[in-house]
DNA sequence: GAGTTTGAAACT
DNA sequence: CAGTTTCAAACTC
């Protein structure tokens, strides 16, 4: 946006990132902390000289979020210097092995995940730093440990300590920005040379520097770059991904930090450290993400008690905590997936991977660049919503809500899963990104099993269920990312760089397309990548565990012709592509594929295998419901292979073919179009009426689903990641996942009402559409409408439409909506008090809601990763995957389809049924999303109203990005209207209006 | 393992 | 939105 170039951004981000870094990313900084915003701005700018402090200081809440990106930072920093000096030996080795020293790195991240299960996250991360024996893993995780405990702990304590943290984050981010800058120019020799450092550099440096003088993008410097991030780019790489990664990094770590502190603070963690050990590495990686749930948990309990006392650290601690889980979760769905994924050292000693990679795609692709560059604004859109939220949190017991949701998470979770405690946080913060607290129990189960289904997913459609998983969590993880690079952009600049840059060029995710060409050249150094690849390459596409692994030659698995990032995974150790960039290390790069991709088609990283609820099916006889039910969500198109072989998707998902197939001759031995077809017809007029919106759910489920409907919805629709969207829908509306996803959010709210366990359909109905129009939102560029929001407004008025919402929605609400001042964060210190908590939720959920990811992702980060970003679409799976695959891979991603019907969940028993779906049927508003505003139905109601996030940095207003849309929800029995306010993701970020 | 076939994804 | 191209898996040999 405010860049016109992603190359001009890009350039100021470098160049700022030190002292200017806000300017690059005015907006995010501006926005995020206009008021204390300042003090992000300091961070940002402070990073350079003085980071730390000044943040934390200011507000504990503010501050806290400043500081945690600080904290972050210097995490990363730290982390990265270590890193770097560790890759620095490495790629000397490199030079010699690069691979070794990935290996190395790789196996250090490894011992440090494995520790960290092993031990209780916080702990785990303390101990890990020991343990982890490795230097320059253990080093960096240490650091980022130590920090995190001390600086979580400090956090949670008081901003104070943080603050105090912030210096040496800062201290350690600016130089690192700077000398990471300095590097970049030394890189992009370097890179002549055939280093590669390119990829931080690029991003940040290079990139700006590119955009300046020339495009980085020659395919052939994507190739260096690649080549550099295999090998060189770490030691290279280091120095400036240091400011890139701090970003980065710190939102992870400080993230995770926090979720550390928060361990610490929390006795939990040694629960949580027994149960890790117990667990099996999948599971291991589980109750990482457990224990940071407890972590989270933990602190949420604080809450508890204090609901909110947890403060903003808390808050976000839980977000890291959450991020943690996210990432845990990816990362348990890598390590269970691609061992490789923890293992690539260059990933996790990368962590600023992403940048890295964003930048590295740019300089591959212009379009890639452009791609990213948008992604990159759109994280920082994010990023500072979710910076917001942990100001949110960190200001002001709101944060409770969140905690509180936590706690009702952990509790329901802990009850269900004989995990330690601290295991079951993590289960339950794992839950909230899968996204069901009424599946809780279940869902931890299921967690776990999918976990389990990771591994060994091998049927296509257990693997899209987790891929869904994997992707929310990723999504989770991005957000929490995006956030994180966001907030360090912004703030900072220098880390932000990367992300920023590409961010604030933001170039349109059209461009994106052009990657494509560019690419191809890079293969040869994706080769490079990973010669373990290579090994898979030899047969068959499923490793021996039964995962799939991908083989992509020219597509550096960033789009859907990757079998693994279709999924939202990363590619891990088994995949035998090239130039792969689905690897945590590009993880904004990820996301931001991922978004131009849903961009274009919302579904696109939807489950492909939907089970069509039909009444007969929602309701008891769900277990009636035919295997016919199953059904590929968009069908076949096959012409020669009769649906008879794997060429045919809907033979490969081990489903029949369905209406939706436009094949020739089926004769789909699981069932064919024909068949199909006719059977539909019966169910058809139910069908029919769910699209509709109808009944069908009402009758059965909707009694209690109306009730916890309305809260659930809403608070599903915080839940809702943007990116669910499409997938969500189905997804959230049976699915747990989304729940829990938006748990926090709803766990408020769940935990208001033990209904809310149920699950919030609510935007079941809508699911399937409102992420359509959601992602048509996330076109924030397009939307128009820009009010200026300020978070805090919203928050508030969220709280309010809340409130509005159970009883009697109002239009006014919708008018608060508008007023979100999402910059305001400054402003949090208002919202802490009321709404902050929502508002939080929000944020978390909404866009960035993944954000979680990032901070913790650095340590966690090579861990999480292997799901990829993805987004929301785990969190639905989430549930419902969890359903599915726990009993039997066969589950997989049947989720319901779009429709509301989501009762798939129903699928079983176990209560139920709460899901969903609500009685509300979601009034999409134009197709067009965000735009149109009153679109559908009532006439009243204004649905498609776009609401525009603005931050004043500096005194200018920035556009932070289309935040969220008015979306008409009509209740299907009392044709009761409401409309709500969803962000990009869909998640309801509160109530607008009743008729 | 190379080469062919296939249909989705991407692109125009 | 249709037509074409690209892509990587599935399949064949
Ligand atoms: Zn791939
Ligand atoms: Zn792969
Ligand atoms: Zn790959
Ligand atoms: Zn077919
Ligand atoms: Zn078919
Ligand atoms: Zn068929």
């Amino acid at each position: 946006m405010l860049m016109g170039s992603p190359q001009s951004a890009e350039t100021k981000t470098t160049t700022t990132s030190d002292s200017l870094s806000v300017q690059e990313s005015p907006c995010l900084f501006s926005d995020l902390s206009p008021i204390k915003p300042v003090k992000a701005a300091h961070v940002a700018q402070g990073f350079p000289g003085f980071n730390s402090p000044p943040l934390v200081f200011t507000s504990s809440r503010i501050s806290s979020n400043s500081e945690t990106f600080l904290l972050k930072r210097p995490q990363d920093l730290l982390s990265s210097k270590e890193e770097i000096s560790c890759n620095d030996d490495k790629e000397k080795k490199s030079a010699d092995d690069p691979g070794e020293s990935k290996k190395s790195v790789t196996q250090l991240c490894r011992v440090f995940i494995t520790d960290a299960h092993k031990d209780a996250e916080i702990k785990k991360y303390a101990q890990a730093q020991p343990c982890s024996s490795s230097g320059c893993v253990d080093e960096y995780f240490a650091d980022p440990v130590e920090l995190d405990t001390v600086h979580s702990a400090d956090s949670a304590n008081a901003s104070l300590n943080q603050s105090s943290i912030l210096p040496e984050s800062s201290a350690t981010g600016l130089p690192a920005s700077k000398n990471t800058i300095k590097f970049d120019d030394k890189n992009d020799m370097g890179k002549a040379a055939g280093t590669e450092v390119k990829a931080p550099l690029i991003l940040s440096k290079q990139a700006q520097e590119d955009l300046h003088g020339k495009p980085a993008f020659d395919v052939k410097s994507l190739n260096s770059e690649e080549q550099q991030r295999d090998g060189q780019w770490p030691t290279d790489v280091c120095p400036t991904i240091e400011s890139d990664l701090s970003v980065d990094h710190a939102f992870q770590r400080q993230q995770y930090e926090d979720a550390s502190s928060q361990n610490a603070g929390g006795g939990q963690q040694g629960g949580c450290d027994s149960t890790p050990q117990s667990l099996s590495k999948p599971s291991q990686i589980v109750q990482m993400c457990e224990d940071h749930g407890e972590n989270l948990a933990t602190i949420p309990c604080r809450p508890v008690g204090n609901l909110i006392l947890c403060d903003p650290e808390a808050s976000e601690n839980q977000r890291g905590l959450r991020r943690r889980c996210l990432q845990f979760e990816e990362a348990l769905l890598n390590t269970n997936e691609n061992s490789a994924g923890f293992l690539d050292p260059t990933n996790e000693v990368t962590t600023s991977r992403s940048p890295a990679t964003v930048a590295e795609l740019k300089s591959l692709e212009s379009s890639h660049a452009d791609l990213i560059a948008a992604s990159s604004r759109r994280q920082v859109i994010q990023s500072r919503t979710n910076l917001y939220p942990p100001q949110y949190s960190g200001n002001s017991p709101l944060s409770i809500s969140k905690p509180s949701s936590i706690g009702l998470h952990l509790n329901s979770i802990v009850n269900a899963v004989p995990v330690t405690c601290g295991a079951t946080a993590r289960l339950k913060l794992a839950e909230d990104y899968m996204g069901v607290q009424g599946m809780k129990s279940a869902s931890v189960m299921n967690f776990h099993s999918l976990e389990k289904t990771k591994s060994c997913l091998i049927s296509s459609n257990v693997v899209e269920k987790i891929a869904f998983i994997a992707e929310d969590a990723r999504y989770k993880i991005k957000s929490s990312i995006a956030a994180s690079s966001a907030l360090c952009e912004s703030p900072h600049t220098t880390e932000p760089s990367n992300l920023l840059k590409p961010i604030e060029y933001d170039t349109t995710p059209h461009d994106k397309r052009k990657l494509n060409s560019e690419e191809v050249d890079s293969n040869e150094e994706y080769s490079q990548v990973s010669p373990k690849k290579k090994r898979k390459k030899t047969s068959s596409t499923i490793d021996g565990d039964g995962c799939k692994r991908c083989n992509c030659k020219k597509t550096k698995c960033l789009k859907l012709y990757c079998d693994c990032f279709a999924a939202g995974l990363y590619c891990a150790e088994p995949c035998a592509c090239q130039g792969c960039f689905n690897k945590p290390e590009y993880e904004d790069t990820v996301l931001e594929i991922r978004q131009q991709i849903e961009s274009r088609n919302p579904l696109a990283f939807a489950p492909k295998i939907v089970q069509h609820v039909t009444e007969f099916n929602n309701r008891e006889d769900r277990n009636q419901v035919p295997p016919s039910s199953v059904r590929h969500k968009r069908g076949c198109n096959c012409k020669k292979s009769m649906c008879l072989k794997k060429y045919c998707e809907c033979y490969q998902a081990n489903v029949g073919c369905s209406s939706g197939c436009r094949c020739d001759g089926c004769k789909n031995v699981y069932g064919k179009k024909e068949e199909y077809v006719a059977t539909e017809l019966g169910v058809t007029k139910e069908m029919v009426r769910e699209r509709a919106g109808e009944e069908k759910f009402e009758g059965i489920y909707n009694e209690k689903l109306e009730m916890v409907a309305t809260e659930e919805d809403f608070l599903q629709a915080e839940l809702y990641d943007l990116h669910f969207t499409p997938l969500t829908p189905s997804f959230q509306c049976s699915s747990h996942g989304r729940a829990e996803q938006k748990s926090q959010l709803l766990s408020r709210r769940y935990l208001q009402s033990p209904e809310s366990d149920l699950t919030i359909l609510s935007s079941c109905a809508n699911n399937t559409k409102a992420p359509e129009t959601l992602n048509s939102s996330d076109m924030l560029p397009q939307s128009k409408e820009s009010l200026n929001v300020g978070s805090y407004d919203w928050q508030l008025d969220y709280n309010n439409m809340e409130v509005m919402d159970q009883f009697s929605p109002k239009g006014d609400a919708v008018a608060n909506i508008c007023h979100l001042t999402p910059l305001s964060d400054p402003p949090l210190t208002a919202m802490a008090s009321s709404s902050s908590s929502k508002m939080r939720e929000w944020k978390n959920t909404s866009p960035v809601q993944l954000s979680p990811g990032t901070g913790y992702v650095s340590s966690s980060g090579s861990l999480c990763w292997r799901s990829s970003p993805i987004t929301p679409m785990s969190r639905f799976g989430g549930t419902k995957s969890l359903q599915g695959l726990n009993p039997n891979s066969g589950f997989c991603d049947i989720l319901e389809e779009d429709t509301p019907e989501i009762l798939k969940d129903c699928a079983t028993p176990r209560n139920s049924v709460k899901i969903s779906c609500p009685n509300w049927k979601r009034v999409s508003p134009p197709k067009r999303h965000s735009r149109e505003l009153g679109s559908s139905s009532s006439g009243d109601l204004k649905s498609g109203r776009k609401f525009i996030l603005q931050g004043i940095m500096m005194g200018k207003s920035c556009e932070l990005g289309l935040v969220a849309i008015d979306i008409l929800y009509v209740h299907r029995r009392t044709m009761r209207k409401v409309l709500w306010v969803e962000n990009l993701s869909g998640m309801q970020l509160g109530r607008c209006l009743e008729n």
